[in-house]
DNA sequence: TGCGTTTTAATTGTCAGACTTTTAAATGTC
DNA sequence: GACATTTAAAAGTCTGACAATTAAAACGCA
């Protein structure tokens, strides 16, 4: 932890990157200190502006955490699940927005990964869940509900459905797939028609659940993909027809 | 694009939030670029060395990239499926390394997110990903590899046969579930014995693929994932013996 | 001694200004 | 028109200062 040659990239990015590394590999532990920026700048021997900057460069990913006053400093950061599903959330979505990923990629990826949650989730999920999902139902449910809140609504439902296998792994690794759709659901306009659809097939995923069938869970997962890139279909093609026609599915 | 009072948090980081959410509701668009440091430093009436701090967060996410020179300055970046799958394997390895994730925990969230994918990649694949599959086998069975160079073709063989659903979106969501494993996979010493098991089932598994057999995949797939968790049972527990007896499984 | 208050020192946060390096455009020269 | 030179804008770095925060140490008092 202390080589920084003059080339290519930034002393502040070589400096995070050395850093970087070290927590890493477990050569720093959780809670351990780092020398103070001004001994840093010293260890490094660049000013302490430049250890600044590459210290902002660990916040920001949640490597380390600092804090002010004597004893103070930065320290190894535990990255919690909550600070991991936000930056895997932030991430996904901006991925998605920026790359003309199609509705139908984006989609099929969602399911699929949700899909590979239901057999876990049908076995081991507690009252505590289905009522949560439950909830979500009675929510989408009620009337004078913006398209906005009923697709949070739906988020939140197959959060709880993924929160019920069971494995916080796996639960963070979704919270990115689902929530990254949100945006592009956002687009479509539900009419109540869609609406209950969609909540006949959350009710049936419900039931299948009490029952501990996941081979039911999944065949309704598959039926809601379906519908829901068949919403979208038809909401962007009516779109296409209003506007100039443009070129086929690409949504962002 | 303006407010930051004087409460809490520090200054860079409200202006990198400001920025960030410009960007993420798309206000700012792709390639934009930002106003110089000086005219953000005038603009949100802080000097200049505050402005850098939170350019550099912005940077640490993959938000923005600088150039410098005339012209030059802070542009929106377009987030690669590249610098996304990275960030989320740094997220996903520090996660597991720093919460106590039992192995079997994260045993069962990486394959079923791949068993979510064994379908379309059994249905989909195309000769290129085969041979990566089976040039990735011919690695594991040469003499003389070691655990670490085992475990990255390994990753290696995975990431091919994920990269076979041809969903981009898949294939940097499992990126993460595959790569984290990585570091708790080199804690197992694998004998003889046990690469040959491994390597008998990912033939089944490329032979599955030829024959685009989804659910033999996920069987093959199944029993990879029961092998793995008994060999690292059993190495767990041959250590536990050797060491003192600590907990039940947490591994990092 | 024990407990509340004050002081102190370490450390991050912020500011101001200077200088260096890079880079593309503008300008000049042949 | 092609090539070399100048120029100006911008990020990168450095120095030095001061403010704000905070925990420990010192102090005072009963």
């Amino acid at each position: 932890m202390k080589i920084d040659p003059d080339s290519e990239s930034d002393l502040s990015a070589q400096i995070a990157e050395a850093i970087r590394e070290a927590i890493m590999t477990g050569e720093m532990n959780v809670d351990e200190r780092l020398p103070s920026e001004a001994d840093l700048a010293e260890q490094f021997d660049v000013a302490r502006s430049t250890i600044r900057e590459a210290l902002k460069r660990l916040a920001a990913q949640s490597l380390i955490r600092t804090q002010r006053g004597a004893f103070g400093g930065a320290f190894v950061r535990r990255l919690s699940y909550e600070d991991a599903s936000q930056q895997l959330i932030t991430t996904s979505t901006l991925l998605l927005s920026m790359n003309d990923v199609s509705f139908d990629t984006a989609c099929e990826a969602r399911f699929a990964l949700e899909k590979s949650c239901a057999v876990l989730a049908a076995d081991r999920r507690s009252a505590v869940q289905i009522e949560k999902m439950e909830a979500e139902i009675a929510r989408q449910t009620s009337p004078g509900l913006s398209d906005e809140d009923f697709c949070a609504s739906d988020v939140a439902f197959h959060r709880a459905l993924v929160d019920s296998a069971g494995n916080p792994v796996l639960s963070y690794q979704l919270a990115g797939a689902i929530e990254a759709m949100q945006p592009l659901m956002n687009m479509i306009t539900f009419t109540a028609r869609s609406r209950a659809e969609i909540v006949t097939l959350h009710s049936g995923i419900v039931a299948a659940m009490e029952r501990h069938d996941g081979a039911e869970v999944i065949a309704l997962l598959t039926r809601l993909e379906d519908y829901t890139k068949s919403l979208a279909h038809s909401v962007f093609a009516a779109r296409r027809k209003d506007r100039q026609p443009t070129a086929d599915a690409p949504v962002a």
